[in-house]
DNA sequence: GCTGATCTTTGCGCCAGAGCAAAGATCAGC
DNA sequence: GCTGATCTTTGCTCTGGCGCAAAGATCAGC
């Protein structure tokens, strides 16, 4: 790909690429093919053989699994600055979810053999992968933990502040969710039903906490899902 | 330490060591410290300094998280040959869990510099830690879907037969999980009480696919778990 | 601005599984 | 072989949250 000033300036930015050369930077930056798709559209299938590592320039997608019935689990949302279907560089062989775009995405890949060749030669993107990989068992570990031992409503306050964290924009009346994410994603998100959500998102819409609108949250007070998340004694 | 036929043998077969040449492999050995422990004891501890990367040698790790409020969540079990602590090569701070000897262990550790020498200088270790590491992404994804969209029975099903295949061992009656393993235990892999655990394999027993005892599952009829574990009309 | 499609809310019944309690195994140490 | 400690089983009750159904919002396209 032609290598422009702006997207050297986002590849800098992407946790993945931190404290590479110039150089290195610039040779990555420069194997990569770009492929933008729509709201709606997908990189790639839960099942499609693992060919390309993925980085996201701008948009926002949902990482999902599903089981061989049919139900569907929302693993992540991914934004610009992320790296997705890196499993493909642990030699999967296929990727074991969906990359569905919530808005319309722009991103770059490499092949599997491309980007290999990047991380055997070059130590640090190697360290920094590894590190970007055990981030992601750390993060699975707390959430296999939390969907063991606490209750939905707990779930639900933190997966919406993780939210706010990584997708929120600031507007008036508080922190946006900035994409489109229905109850019943967030449902898959944690492990409940649409309804249950619903129900808590009403609750807390009543004492103020959150604004609500069709697949749209806005939290107004951050401190008391926070209270929810964190409390000892509910 | 000191380089022996013996546990290069063992660190040969690790997976974490495949395909890398001699030389490497006795490079690594050499770097190693051995620490023994008994039953019961702990490698370290949820929140202690990352520091060590382990290898473990010889019996039976559990691996479990616990949160603030004391509940605790078996996140594996290690048997011999993986590696373990791995995520303080990757930079963490602290230990995301808590490492106690299921049996007495002997296993091997280097330090996090140590270690991460080896990986900067040996493409084929950075690949193979990479690989670990996705495996374990992918596995609790796995599992993450199944606690949000599958009930107990058939998650203890699913947890029984990893544990078989992991450390089972062929005995009379069928294969033993090799470990001491209680009730508690099982409840704390799949996210649920003791009681509800208890319930199952005791009827699963009268069905003759078990047999039980004070913390010991033995697998009669695998054939009959992995019915209830993947059968799509239960 | 109407129409159909999609998303959301709310009411109600129900049940898997949690949460006790109490009795029964099994084991380790003396 | 007794004793206390630990682990397991089983009965019972209770409830969080699921699973509808049906009505209300909101949006996109014509």
């Amino acid at each position: 790909m032609k290598t422009t000033a702006t997207n050297l300036s986002i590849f800098r930015k992407a946790p993945v690429f931190q404290n590479l050369s110039d150089n290195d930077l610039i040779r990555i930056a420069e194997a990569a093919h770009l492929r933008k798709i729509q709201s709606g559209e997908f990189y790639f299938f839960q099942g499609d053989p693992a060919e390309r590592i993925y980085l996201l320039l701008e948009g926002q997608l949902k990482m999902t699994q599903s089981s061989p019935d049919g139900q569907q689990v929302l693993m992540r949302v991914i934004s610009a600055g992320m790296l997705f279907g890196a499993v493909a560089l642990a030699q999967a062989e296929v990727y074991p979810v969906s990359a569905q775009a919530a808005l319309d995405c722009s991103a770059v890949y490499w092949s599997k053999t491309e980007l290999m060749e990047f991380v055997l030669q070059i130590p640090q993107l190697a360290m920094n992968t590894l590190r970007m990989m055990a981030e992601y068992v750390q993060e699975y570990q707390d959430r296999l933990r939390q969907s063991a031992t606490e209750r939905v409503e707990r779930r639900l306050a933190r997966a919406l502040l993780r939210l706010a964290s990584q997708s929120g924009r600031r507007v008036e009346e508080g922190v946006l969710i900035d994409l489109p994410l229905s109850r019943q994603d967030l449902a898959e998100m944690i492990g409940a039903t649409l309804f249950t959500v619903s129900r808590f998102l009403s609750q807390w819409e009543s004492h103020g906490l959150v604004v609500l609108g069709r697949e749209r949250v806005i939290i107004r007070y951050p401190h008391g899902l926070v209270n929810i998340a964190e409390d000892l004694t509910p």
